[in-house]
DNA sequence: TAAAAGATTTAAGCATACTTAAATATTAAT
DNA sequence: ATTAATATTTAAGTATGCTTAAATCTTTTA
């Protein structure tokens, strides 16, 4: 599949389920920066090979197959951002900018050697839902942000979202991180601080920070 | 720049000046798995853009914007390789082929980013030198393939190259490794195998192998 | 509801990067 | 030195991914 395929099915994907905007050939052109000829040219040769309904000014629709390649190529990108940022702590811009070119230089293989090393991230540095093959992982039901945690309970991290560069330093530096195990020890209510142990290591959390981490209990079996 | 044209150019400069192999049309032709009738068109729009000289039935030469350009995209592939390797221990030719893609989707700015994160590597993980951009570092004047080796002389491995795994399992079955000594026992030249000591061990390596294997003398003090 | 405005589609054309088949040049062999 | 074998080039054609311009359809609005 060429980079042009993949960007488009990426962009009606997003259009689609993410943002509830028109798929109509036209606004997927403006997006990617080419004519409406070309769309209506792509969208008519991708309906060809069953990646996308296409009728004659319609919105597109993509196809189980088409939304699988789709979720493919975004899980890339996330993965190669979320890497980017962890590993070379560069800015939210520049990953994007990054993994816009990796995302189709980027094996099956490879993407599974990102995921396992990431330690299986649900999200990438913007907050975004990182999509397994099928679909987006499930929202676990029972997660709390750590702000409204049980002390003396134990969690495991799941999800970390902010738009705040200190906040990922923060996480970065105490460990915090996806798939992590930690214990609450304490809430200081009133001034809004989570005391937790991760790692054999007492850290206290602020507000600010507690509020943009999510957990799920841990049951010990 | 396509990944056509980088993948073109790159051929050229590798059997020009690593390999000292022919360079006319038919030869990388066949290196890239092309016709012959698309790498001459390919050398005659290449030499419109000052990128290489061409001349009907000659050998192709790489100008100098050329020659620059060909280092860039081996210097990301070799950057590639030597990250992929030390970060996620991934084998000779896992890198080799995931580096294949990435060259081409590589940023000057993520290039730069690899170099530094590394520490400024002079040599990828097959002991290849990574150019900087004008050239190449320094590279070991005195390096021999096993192949050509003299008989009783003692050796240090300094580079294994190939695309063929059944190489990397033999060296990795035989310790056969960047930076161990062997003995050249004998060259049974006849039937192009050489004979050698490696960690005790007795082993015959045939050419297609040998050939391979880059050594350099070690002078005992 | 009918015309004007706005989108979409079709048509024709271009550049890239290939293909196969035929023509032509080079190299090797007798 | 010819001829045969081999390699290169030219020519014609294809698929992709775009372009602009004209034709057609949809939507707006008066």
């Amino acid at each position: 599949m060429s980079a042009s395929t993949e960007n488009f099915l990426k962009t009606i994907y997003c259009f689609q389920k993410l943002e509830a905007r028109d798929t109509k050939p036209g606004s997927i052109a403006k997006a990617l920066g080419i004519s409406n000829a070309a769309a209506t040219d792509m969208a008519r040769k991708l309906s060809e090979k069953d990646l996308l309904e296409y009728r004659k000014y319609q919105a597109l629709q993509l196809t189980p197959k088409g939304e699988r390649l789709a979720l493919q190529v975004i899980r890339k990108h996330r993965l190669w951002e979320t890497f980017l940022y962890r590993t070379f702590n560069m800015s939210l811009l520049e990953i994007h900018n990054e993994a816009e070119l990796l995302e189709h230089a980027t094996s099956d293989r490879m993407s599974e050697i990102l995921w396992n090393y990431l330690e299986k991230p649900s999200f990438d540095p913007h907050g975004d839902p990182i999509p397994n093959g099928y679909g987006f992982v499930d929202f676990e039901k029972d997660s709390t942000v750590l702000f409204k945690a049980e002390e003396k309970q134990e969690y495991r991290i799941i999800r970390l979202v902010s738009n705040d560069e200190e906040f990922y330093n923060f996480c970065c530096d105490n460990k915090i991180e996806i798939g992590n195990d930690i214990k609450v020890a304490k809430q200081y209510s009133k001034n809004q601080l989570t005391e937790i142990l991760i790692h054999e290591r007492q850290i206290v959390i602020p507000k600010e920070f507690s509020n943009n981490i999510y957990v799920t209990k841990v049951n010990d079996q």
